[in-house]
DNA sequence: TAGTATAGCATACATTTGTATGTATGTCAA
DNA sequence: TTGACATACATACAAATGTATGCTATACTA
């Protein structure tokens, strides 16, 4: 949900008429009626439409002229142009989105799904070849803790910061493979030794 | 004038009144009605915003929704900056950016140097795997008729679109390579049979 | 020359759509 | 408990809006 909407102390429903509205504009490229609304919504009546846009409305988040079809302005709809931060060396110990690890910025908001806590990365070395992951590549990273087995993901290992394909083999077992046959698998038992810092949701290359 | 309109043909009204909508609905945020459209053009008859519509239906450059209040959907010509157009499959003789080739848009506008004239191609197949381009990756392609030696391309081959490296050995004589080691390249001799539709100068590869 | 497309005006009509006004239920705070 | 509010349904009505039709005029083409 947006931030903005947040602070607008919308109810459940609200925000979910509000998203209706949004996802009607992106799909048809105008906004709906009361009653395409209220289909949408799953209400039989455009009265509770109706209670909704006066509500939003109120609350400005939504303007809606009087007495005319379809004419619905949502507000602070706008996309903004979201830039990612491009995550350099990252030091042991501190925080990857730390202000001195980041080396610029990169604008792709549409492209990930949660711009706020994804960065991007570029990989040295040819590690995840095999993978389709070129030395120079960006991939994106999705901020996390934690991940899934086969999930792509970039891990710090004692003080290295490196892009593996991830694997937890049991509770106490974890192994980082790199998609290059040349590469041995690296396998912990010690698992404090290895920190997941995001997985990899997509690439971004330049070419030329 | 976006380069779209241009090869449809249309006239000079014609297009006064595609400028009208879209400003309409920049400044509205919904498109307008048939009356606030002849108010717009200072015509005072609806039935000749009638005649425009069809019209401008029957070139493909509008869609109306019949019967539906404000239901004006224009295509492709309200393309934000930072959204590219994704070009499925091209019919021959036909232009690469023509409606009906366009399946979506891929919100990655600051990535590229020249949103207006690049769009998207999303690659089937392996034939480009050593150059780290895989199946379902998308290319961002910048719209232009030549290449220079070396580049990745995207070009029509008699009714195919594909993905190649591009050379020119000469006058009459041009390579297109594909990057898998089972493939040969295809050499040809008749140019004309080929057609360079644009150079790919980014990538994008949603993972998971 | 006739035919076709474009451009423009005017008006009647049917449908779509917003508005107004009921009723009812549940939650929450004063 | 009372009041305010969100949620939900139903219906009648008026305004907004698209549709259909007929008319005139100009420009271009076969």
């Amino acid at each position: 949900m947006y931030a903005i909407l947040w602070v607008m102390n919308l109810t459940k429903k609200q925000q979910r008429v509000v998203e209706c509205i949004q996802a009607f504009q992106r799909a048809h490229g105008y906004p709906p009626t009361l009653r395409e609304l209220a289909a949408a919504l799953h209400v039989k009546a455009i009265g509770t439409v109706q209670g909704y846009i006066r509500a939003l409305c109120k609350k400005g988040v939504l303007v809606q002229r009087k007495d005319h079809a379809r004419a619905l302005r949502l507000l602070h709809s706008e996309r903004p142009a979201w830039e990612i931060p491009i995550v350099g060396h990252v030091a042991a110990g501190q925080p990857v989105l730390a202000p001195e690890h980041i080396s610029g910025t990169l604008p792709c908001g549409g492209l990930v799904a949660d711009p706020q806590h994804t960065f991007a990365l570029q990989v040295r070395g040819d590690s995840m070849i095999n993978a389709g992951i070129r030395d120079g590549d960006f991939v994106l990273v999705h901020h996390q803790p934690t991940a899934r087995n086969g999930d792509i993901v970039v891990v710090r290992v004692d003080d290295e910061v490196t892009v593996k394909r991830f694997f937890r083999d049991g509770a106490q077992r974890i192994r980082l493979v790199a998609e290059n046959p040349t590469m041995a698998p690296l396998v912990f038992t010690d698992t404090s030794r290895v920190e997941i810092i995001g997985v990899v949701v997509g690439l971004y290359r330049r070419v030329k």
